[in-house]
RNA sequence: CGGGGUGUAGCGCAGUUGGCAGCGCACCGCGUUUGGGACGCGGGGGUCCGCGGUUCAAGUCCGCGCACCCCGACCA
């Protein structure tokens, strides 16, 4: 496997990032284009995102469920805007058990539309509400261009449908649910996201307004890591979701949806990756720690197995993996852990069992600088507090590459020079052709309105002119 | 769907004028190695993308398909 040198991420950022999936075992592509194999390495590291991710769902009150794959396809009919944003990208089974179906029957690209029919059945009353359900399912969109996690046909993610009783319930669950990913990104995955709203072109098809977190890959470009859409009452009017409220009048209720796919996966690859390959934050990588025996003869081998056995006892509370194959060489295992990202190696030779120590390397830190000797007493404190400044530093270098790469722009020459290396913060009057013309112009996108921003300035929007008070971060985007 | 490219061992590729299908890595066996990508010897593995044609003879020439990759429009 890791027999050739990486192509570098200056060289190259996209082919770095595809032998990078593939070398460090985490996917492989499929007989069917555009769909992926996810391999047991890159689910672990999904599995570990999932828990993460389910445990906040679960504290915020969701509970988990799951609905079919196939969904009629009259229901994508339903709901204008939804019909228009999804039907060039649906598959459809049109036969089963070898007889022409009546009503042709979509893969679901997600899953408002049989959810929606659903809570229609279920709500009948206020005291029916808030409904807050999850799913974890893979879906299907036709995508034309594809790649390795960032985007193929098939995908794994949540999707949360939430039903309520008034407007301000589903914003609020629309804005807590986008709290819980950026809480999520940033100290699980170390992942520093911007929240902030999507414009009006970059909406979900069907939404009253889209959220997203925004993260900064290593070539400056964005991704779109997380998104939590307020639905108003366009799905409940569509599908009829009503209920009857105290005064025994008939509503329809507010929903939401919002979602988090393996997508990022690709977003910690491009986040925190180097020259050498991957570097997985400690609260996600599958393995936290490696331990690679070193020794010449049968009884260095005894000796230091013996040394690597204790140890691993001592680190039982950790995710180890002991590379105790003899067919390849120390320095052959360095690589490969390397590669794959494993954020802390621990080395035990003979000098390490003559003094008690252990040889401890950062992942984050390359060659010597990174080295640290251990004792082998109380090592999981030790362990802890390594993996903890790693999963600290690749959060604070992420932070500082992204803050060193956003530029406030003053002017539309400003934003197309930006644009071409890092994220443009500029004004922007909010309509939608001084957007489509940025797009046309310079391929940037508008990425999210952010938060957190001072709406006491005012400035002048830098394609039209018009005063606003409203800043928006544009550029390319995955 | 437009533009470009590639299909030969698991992967990366070479294959001249049409004349026994090869190389590197990986894999298997044995031995020596092992603190930053070890080495020697031996070995296994092929529908040359598919179909049709030309020819004594096709990986190679001709025709028609198919698949995948890259660049665009579309998207989490």
């Amino acid at each position: 496997m890791a027999d050739e040198k990486l192509t570098s991420q200056k060289e190259n950022f996209s082919e770095w990032y595809n032998q990078v999936v593939l070398r460090a075992d985490l996917a492989d592509y499929s007989p069917v284009r555009g769909c992926m194999v996810v391999k047991p390495y890159g689910w672990a590291l999904w599995e570990n995102m999932q828990s993460q991710l389910d445990r906040r769902f679960k504290e915020t009150g969701h509970v988990n469920a799951a609905f079919p794959m196939l969904i009629p396809k009259s229901f994508f009919e339903k709901e204008k805007e939804h019909v228009e944003g999804f039907s060039p990208e649906l598959a459809v089974v049109t036969v089963g058990g070898g007889q022409e179906l009546d009503e042709p029957l979509v893969i679901r690209p997600t899953s408002e539309t049989i959810i929606g029919h659903m809570y229609a059945k279920w709500i009948k009353s206020y005291r029916d509400l808030p409904v807050l359900i999850n799913q974890w399912a893979n879906v299907v969109r036709w995508e034309m261009r594809t790649r390795l996690f960032l985007r193929t046909l098939e995908f794994f993610w949540q999707e949360g449908h939430t039903a309520h009783a008034t407007a301000e319930e589903a914003q609020e669950e629309t804005l807590r649910m986008l709290d819980v990913y950026a809480d999520f990104a940033i100290n699980e995955a170390a992942v520093p996201v911007i929240k902030g709203v999507k414009s009006e072109s970059e909406k979900f098809a069907g939404a009253v307004n889209t959220y997203s977190i925004e993260a900064m890959m290593g070539d400056t470009k964005a991704l779109q890591a997380g998104t939590s859409h307020n639905l108003g009452q366009n799905f409940a009017k569509a599908f009829d979701i009503k209920y009857l409220d105290q005064n025994n009048t008939l509503q329809y209720c507010w929903t939401t949806s919002w979602g988090v796919s393996t997508r990022f996966v690709g977003a910690i690859i491009m986040t925190h990756g180097d020259d050498n390959g991957l570097i997985l934050p400690p609260r996600l990588a599958p393995y936290q720690v490696v331990i690679v025996p070193i020794y010449k003869n049968e009884e260095e081998r005894s000796k230091v197995m013996e040394a690597v056995e204790s140890v691993r006892k001592q680190l039982s509370g950790f995710r180890v993996k002991v590379d105790d194959r003899t067919e390849v060489t120390p320095g052959f295992k360095y690589h490969e852990w390397e590669l794959r990202g494993v954020p802390l190696r621990l080395e035990i030779g003979p000098k390490d069992v003559e003094k008690n120590s252990v040889m401890a390397a950062r992942r984050d830190i390359p060659g010597r600088a990174g080295k640290s000797i251990l004792s082998q007493d109380q090592l999981a404190g030790q362990v802890q507090d390594l993996l903890d400044t790693i999963q600290a530093a690749l959060l604070k270098r992420a932070t500082d590459f992204r803050d060193a790469n956003i530029h406030d722009v003053s002017s539309y020459d400003e934003l197309k020079q930006v644009v071409e290396s890092g994220w443009a913060n500029a004004f922007w009057c909010g309509c939608a052709d001084c957007e489509a013309k940025i797009k046309e112009e310079t391929k940037a996108t508008s990425r999210c309105q952010p938060f957190d921003q001072d709406r006491s300035q005012k400035g002048a929007c830098v394609v039209c002119g018009k005063e606003t008070d409203r800043r928006t971060y544009f550029s390319k985007a995955y």
